[in-house]
RNA sequence: GGGGAUGUGGCGGAAUAGGUAGACGCAUCGGACUUAAAAUCCGGUGAUGGAAACAUCGUAAGGGUUCAAGUCCCUUCAUCCCCACCA
């Protein structure tokens, strides 16, 4: 007889929702927290993917393995649910994005309901939902009334097939990330925010959080500091002069020529009549350059003089002034001082323009790598020193005759955060007398989305600015017309996991007492692809909330976790290219069983890796779920009395079982249980005490057998709320284990002894051992290493 | 070009304070049950040689440290991910 898991899972499912047996009071401080957050989904036409139930079965189990040890968890779900996709349905259709929307969050609801997710649904939240974005819209006035969210003229990425404008992390290699579209760069007036002015503490933050070391390192390297010097260059026979910022303030005895980027601000001031066209030319070539050819490193640097020359402001001499494309107006000053002799790129561009090339640290030029050692030369007061010691001497020179001061540079650009759009939080803001950015009151809070005859974007203005009614406003008897632009995607995933905690709140964006007792997030677990985009605003949202005295604690996410791809049987990701390999998470769970489901992704293999997915796996691990409920509901072995045949197995898999989950190690642990199955199996008499404790370990897999047989057995409830087993560790002491012999590390034979047996007797057995006799005789013994319970290696 | 990660049977993967490599599962082979098949239960299965006992080889490749290396160190190769002319 084989279970009938569309009837179990059913029955377990309503149980649960009629007596909300998940839902968790957040204000009971007495039981210590546990909050375990998915990074939720945004509510796609096409449901769920096979990806999905990883991460979030992962995180169910911690949940009811925590429920069990008493902690008061809260395990929250909700729908990332502004974006493009609506809108588009919307454009084509005519119809409000919202019922589309809405229709997808419960096909989502119902999805995640049917895989058996132990989540507090009482406090499912969803982005676009008026009542939580008001609080989206409430901290964005926040952080323009901190300055940190301003509307300034800056060159953006502008996609011109999507009509709006993209942050840097939604355009991959030129392209949008959605829909892979041509993206442009476009001088625009923009919302930003200020995140560069949180580099440094988003910086500091790494340090206290366990988080995976390439993500905090990712996150690193996109915040890019770099330690270095201004250094002021004039003219030569002009007033003008202007910045460079350098990391090697030392090496500039050795600059031998200047490169502005071909916007730079001072080009056509500079530029001598002689070299006008030249110069125009080439600013033309490279601003009709795509991003995608801006970024292919390997080609030929490009350029043109601007017939200026700049002082070195250290030893006076005259230097070329040139244009090219490889210095980028937004970084640094967008003015390099160029040192061919250590920089690769300088080098690159004097040798294709033939300009002097001077070393100033010993060593060999060439290779380029040499200027972390050598001494300083044709550098005068640098001469014979080290690196260090130059860069502090450079920097003290130039600070006393003001010709330059340190500087830090980040890489970190403004975050863009204005769509043309129509499905996203409007921006609370009106633009009065066409000149002042007013905030909405917090009582005019939420600002909600009008309806619209169409949704399509207007000539590169976002739909919004076709609701005339809804536009104009009147401010003190001043004109006001409102901001147009909506918010990105990242607005509402970047506070989210506050709300989950007190979603109801009218007053707050979430009680204080309440984060503080239930912040930070203890778990955090999501796919890698958002290591800097979602996770780095969502940081700094937080860190910015926290200077404001609204939440407690500076780092949102204590730990955090990612889950690696699923893969197609093929090896391949899953996707439009392999259709034929798509695996669909309903299906599996209709013929299979949602427990099956859980079982199989959390055996594939480690949770951070990406595995191929395989059907006979599936069918394997449904295979193992009906062995298990064979053993329990059929076969009359359960006893109230202890044989002790199996304490230590038994308790060798409470023990290993709940250090795996602890670490995740999900597929270990299901290793085990199939270990402790098969030894029952062995039995005559099973002591039921132990198979009730196995159910409770199982249940957080595959809860709704979990269910079914804990009940069958007991009658309890639900097995939700057992308290988690204990071991005994004196059980776990074996009376007799193996011992391996080594003769020169090789092994050469095996016995049975005491774990407790001393070490000289241990040697003795080893040497009177039969089957290394060979192996000892007539040689001197020089050695012998004894690894006590394990190794007796004999070095002759 | 920079950063990060990975590399173990036919396959997914176990094993890190250095101490029996290949747990567990798939596949496969055999046995039991069956008129038969499926399902189930039990057992074998890294490679080579051998009837067997056993021997030799074996964790991407090469070197090293050590009584002992999948694990530590150096060099090389391959694959994947992220960033990329960031001064």
């Amino acid at each position: 007889m084989s279970y009938n898991h569309l009837e179990i899972e059913k029955k377990w499912q309503e149980y649960w929702q009629k007596h909300q047996t998940f839902y968790t009071d957040v204000h009971d401080f007495s039981k210590p927290k546990y909050y375990a957050l998915d990074m939720f989904p945004y509510p796609s036409g096409v449901g769920l993917h096979a990806g999905h139930p990883e991460g979030y079965t992962a995180t169910d189990i911690i949940c009811r393995k925590k429920r069990m040890e008493g902690y008061n968890v809260l395990h929250p779900m909700g729908f990332d649910s502004f974006g493009l996709p609506a809108e588009q349905y919307a454009i084509a259709t005519g119809n409000h994005p919202a019922s589309f929307t809405e229709k997808n969050i419960e096909t989502f609801r119902q999805q995640l309901k049917m895989l058996g997710f132990s989540y507090d649904w009482s406090k499912e939240i969803s982005t676009c939902d008026p009542s939580f974005y008001k609080w989206t819209q409430w901290i964005f006035k926040k952080l323009f009334e901190a300055n940190l969210a301003k509307c300034i003229e800056m060159p953006v990425n502008w996609c011109e097939a999507l009509g709006t404008v993209l942050a840097n992390d939604e355009v991959i290699d030129g392209k949008s990330e959605r829909g892979n579209h041509p993206v442009v760069r476009k001088m625009m007036k923009q919302w930003v925010i200020d995140i560069v002015a949180y580099a440094e503490k988003l910086l500091e933050g790494l340090e206290e959080i366990d988080w995976p070391e390439s993500t905090k390192e990712m996150q690193r390297n996109w915040i890019g500091k770099s330690q270095g010097a201004i250094i002021h260059f004039k003219v030569n026979n002009s007033v003008e002069q202007f910045d460079v910022f350098s990391t090697r303030p030392d090496t500039l005895f050795g600059a031998t020529f200047c490169v502005l980027a071909p916007e730079h601000p001072l080009v056509d001031t500079i530029t001598t009549q002689e070299y006008r066209d030249a110069v125009k030319e080439y600013k033309e070539y490279a601003s009709l350059k795509s991003d995608i050819e801006r970024n292919d490193t390997t080609k030929e640097k490009t350029g043109v003089f601007t017939g200026a020359y700049a002082i070195n402001p250290v030893n006076q001499k005259l230097i070329p002034i040139w244009i090219s494309d490889y210095v980028l107006l937004s970084y640094g000053s967008g003015a390099v001082m160029a040192v061919p002799a250590h920089d690769q790129r300088d080098y690159e561009f004097a040798k294709t323009f033939h300009l002097d090339i001077i070393p100033v640290i010993e060593g060999d030029i060439s290779t380029q790598a040499n200027s972390n050692d050598g001494v300083y030369i044709n550098s005068e007061f640098l001469n014979g020193m080290h690196k260090e010691q130059a860069i502090s001497a450079m920097i003290e020179y130039l600070q006393q005759r003001k010709l330059g001061y340190p500087k830090v540079n980040y890489r970190l650009r403004e975050w863009i955060f204005a769509r043309q759009r129509y499905w996203g939080e409007p921006i609370p803001v009106i633009l009065v007398d066409g000149r002042e950015y007013v905030t909405l009151k917090d009582e005019d809070l939420p600002l909600i989305l009008p309806e619209l005859k169409d949704y399509s974007p207007l000539n590169g203005q976002s739909p919004l600015s076709q609701a005339s009614q809804w536009l104009h406003v009147s401010i003190d008897g001043k004109k006001g017309i409102r901001e147009t632009s909506t918010m990105p995607g990242s607005a509402g995933s970047s506070w989210y996991f506050l709300r989950y905690i007190d979603p109801n709140n009218e007053h707050a964006l979430a009680d204080y007492d309440l984060l503080k007792h239930w912040l930070p997030v203890d778990l955090y677990i999501g796919g890698p692809e958002h290591a800097v985009g979602h996770l780095l605003y969502a940081r700094m949202w937080n860190h910015f909330l926290y200077d404001q005295g609204v939440v407690p604690v500076k780092e949102p996410f204590k730990k955090l976790i990612h889950q690696g791809m699923i893969l197609g049987a093929n090896g391949i990701k899953m996707g439009k290219r392999f259709p034929e390999f798509v695996v669909d998470p309903n299906v599996i769970v209709k013929e299979y069983g949602a427990d099956t489901l859980r079982i199989y992704e959390m055996f594939m293999g480690p949770l951070e890796a990406s595995k191929p997915w395989n059907d006979q796996g599936v069918e394997a691990s449904r295979k193992w779920l009906e062995r298990v409920y064979r053993l329990v509901m059929e076969m009359d072995k359960l006893t109230d009395e202890n044989d002790h045949k199996l304490d230590y197995i038994y308790n060798y898999t409470v023990k290993k079982v709940s250090e795996d989950i602890e670490q995740l190690s999900l597929n270990t642990a299901i290793s085990q249980m199939m270990i402790f199955i098969n030894e029952c199996y062995k039995q005559d008499k099973i002591y039921k005490e132990y198979i009730l404790n196995f159910i409770k370990m199982l249940s957080c897999f595959a809860p709704h057998l979990g269910e079914e047989m804990y009940h069958h057995l007991t009658n309890e409830a639900t097995i939700a709320y057992q308290p988690w087993p204990e071991y005994d560790e004196s059980k776990l002491v074996l009376e007799e284990i193996e011992i391996v012999i080594q003769i020169n590390g090789k092994l050469r034979g095996k016995f049975k002894g005491s774990p407790n047996e001393q070490e000289d007797t241990l040697k003795q057995i080893a040497l009177q051992h039969p089957s290394i006799q060979s192996y000892i005789e007539g040689k001197e013994i020089k050695k012998m290493f004894v690894i006590k319970g394990r190794v007796i290696n004999i070095v002759v």
